[in-house]
DNA sequence: TTGACACATACCGGTATCGGTATATAATGC
DNA sequence: GCATTATATACCGATACCGGTATGTGTCAA
């Protein structure tokens, strides 16, 4: 059975995230809620577009609606960008040079180790 | 003009990780060198499709290569992580009980000021 | 040199994704 | 009620993406 569906697809904040309009959503969200037409005012696009990407980005939680009259306050819920910092942080030593210089000493210990095999 | 392309794609880091096989390969990859079929037997994965991820995550520089005989040895480089580091962190006080608080805190104020508008 | 191994690439099919246009829905104002 | 505003949704076309299979390329070993 070839070309089957593959893992879901938009349903995690990574990948919500990894497109750069719904990044430039979200640091818009920063400074507080907002009505969907203002969001379409600071991007450079279309109001059915900035709806899609709220309504993906809604799916996984990193926003938030209320009503008010006619339009659709949203605001940020970043819940969901704590695992992404997370899973990121795990790898800080990997771009870290302080830990750079100390992934180089354990290195040099292993090597010391494989020297002194005979005791 | 309608249907034109998209920005890129798999041009940038936030991309290449949001596909969880290449989040896989990183995990993986994080105690150490390896060559592609250790990469293989690990994942439940064919070995062109390891390629194909090891090509993306090398394209925005996340893994290196080194020839050792006939293998690639792959290895981490974490420095494009550090920008979506940055990036997320920058939401901290979104997820963050205590900077909720302190944002309780700072609604509080501005209510005040509002209050005291005729001084 | 021939064969096995390690890996990369080309191609295919199915689906997801994105922007664009047109339309539906719902609230507001006259 | 009717027009207007604010937003969501449906549909379309182009392309990107992912896994699978087949094949190419380089390296080692006999």
């Amino acid at each position: 059975m070839p070309g089957m569906a593959r893992a879901a697809a938009t349903a995690d904040a990574f990948n919500a995230v990894a497109e750069p309009r719904r990044r430039e959503i979200l640091d818009l969200l920063v400074t507080g809620e907002r009505p969907v037409n203002d969001l379409v005012g600071a991007l450079e696009l279309g109001q059915p577009q900035v709806s899609k990407h709220l309504r993906v980005l809604r799916e996984v939680g990193l926003v938030e609606v209320r009503e008010r009259g006619r339009q659709r306050m949203y605001r940020i819920n970043g819940r969901p960008l704590e695992q992404i910092h997370d899973w990121v942080g795990g790898f800080e030593r990997t771009w870290n040079e302080r830990f750079d210089a100390l992934e180089g000493v354990l290195e040099e210990l292993k090597t010391e180790e494989e020297d002194n095999a005979d005791d």
